[in-house]
DNA sequence: CGTGCCTGTTCGGCCAACCCGGACGCAAGC
DNA sequence: GCTTGCGTCCGGGTTGGCCGAACAGGCACG
């Protein structure tokens, strides 16, 4: 009875669905005060509050004169979590080499409820600001590493992806229908890697290559990112998306050892 | 009337707690099922599969094969806040220049519920094993940087930090009593930094020191380490110590710069 | 110094919602 | 095919969360 449209089906919690639109407040604006997050939520503080002392007790939210921020419980989950990851495991060494060798910025992504999380990324900061910062959440239609992820998947969990985040166009490059989408990543599928050119941001592109489990699960990507100018060269269009997709394929090779023994 | 034993004072939101409980036993527990999380807890199936549900409608845990796990989101959250943080913003580069100049690995922590959490660091990864990795959390008596940041706080502060978490003895060199802590507390801020001779992990030293706001609050603190053959050296005992802290003093100043303008 | 305002905190009470026990569906395995 | 184990889904009772409102404390202004 709540305004939640959607509790048909599964039961949840109230109050959790509560103190998680509360985290998300915080983390919004950046730290928050009690009235702030009130207002932004259209809840009473005398709601807030109980939720706030709780939240702090457990250590996820920090209170600093009044302002309650994330607290870098965070940090130490989030970096705990991608440590264990396999992907990152195998991939991040490698990815390294192979920014200092093609000179790029090269980023690892996994794929999380229907979009890509960048991982870990290296290389040239000096020649090109990232796209995404590690923890970055894009869709996934608007990177190259996002599309090879998807060229790997069941037709019916693409669709239900772009059902779900629909594709929204970033710049006047990106895909945004459907079949020509699906066209492309038949493509992608059989040449093993997949390119964005200026699809996600003006002036940025890139090469992305994916890795997938023995049971044809993709595990994520890996992809190299260059300014525009040298995307027509015949190194970018030839030689790099070998080394990316070699890069990737070492990867899921080692991922497939590891699983063995 | 629960198992909390302190919710005296202030109203608590029992539903968090629980959920709270949930994400620690996850976490702790590197992904787990079901019946591991109820079990972990003493609560019935019936009563955590719902939180769960909330729980993954929120984006905060991932569901695979039956098994949860903390979500991207928590990197995410963490990478942002730590992108945030002043002390980080300023120091990282400056941490990964002193690691270039002195072949150390160097660290910066930031003190939060009266632990020290690693925020970032750099260096020879080739020559020791970090102590502590990135989001780690750590006793403030046993590391360099902690005691730098002890040494800058008021002395009713640094009893209510160990009152709070006690002072557990890591190795022989561990300092475990508090007038013996409060004695070389006052040493460090006298000379402006603080040494760490095995008392966190045997064969490791390292020197820290602290950087502070201008009106003495603490923000956070910057250490390198060594193995304990370079300790001895006059390298270490006369030069390291006073680069180390010509660098938290570098960033303390841009620090007191920034909030001037 | 008093007054007003704003923010954060606390409290009473009602009713919704959370927790538990139990039942159901479903897959795997001697 | 029976059993076992796990995940999922209810019914009921009572706990506890939510709101409205009052209280406390700090700051600016008159």
């Amino acid at each position: 009875m709540t305004d939640h449209a959607d509790t048909s089906g599964s039961r949840r919690i109230a109050a959790v669905d509560k103190c998680c639109e509360i985290l998300d407040t915080i983390h919004e604006l950046q730290g928050a005060t009690l009235t702030e997050i009130s207002e932004h939520l259209g809840l009473t503080p005398g709601t807030v509050h109980p939720h706030l002392v709780t939240l702090f007790e457990n250590q996820l939210v920090t209170k600093k004169d009044g302002v309650y921020s994330p607290s870098f419980k965070f940090l130490r989950v989030g970096e705990s979590r991608r440590r264990e990851n396999v992907f990152f495991r195998h991939a991040n060494s490698k990815m390294e080499e192979l920014a200092r060798r093609i000179d790029a910025r090269v980023q690892i992504y996994v794929e999380e409820f229907g979009m890509g999380v960048c991982i870990a990324q290296a290389g040239s900061q000096s020649s090109i600001q990232p796209p995404d910062e590690v923890g970055d959440q894009t869709h996934l239609h608007v990177i190259a590493a996002g599309k090879a992820m998807l060229a790997e998947m069941p037709d019916e969990r693409i669709s239900e992806i772009v059902e779900q985040h629909g594709m929204p166009e970033h710049t006047s490059n990106t895909v945004v229908d459907e079949s020509a989408l699906f066209g492309e990543l038949e493509d992608i599928s059989e040449q093993g890697y997949a390119f964005n050119d200026e699809e996600y941001i003006s002036g940025l592109g890139a090469v992305g290559s994916a890795v997938t489990a023995e049971n044809g699960d993709v595990i994520g990507a890996i992809s190299a990112a260059v300014p525009t100018n040298r995307m027509a060269t015949s190194e970018f269009t030839n030689t790099v998306p070998h080394d990316v997709a070699s890069v990737a394929n070492t990867i899921e090779l080692d991922i497939h050892v590891e699983n063995k023994g």
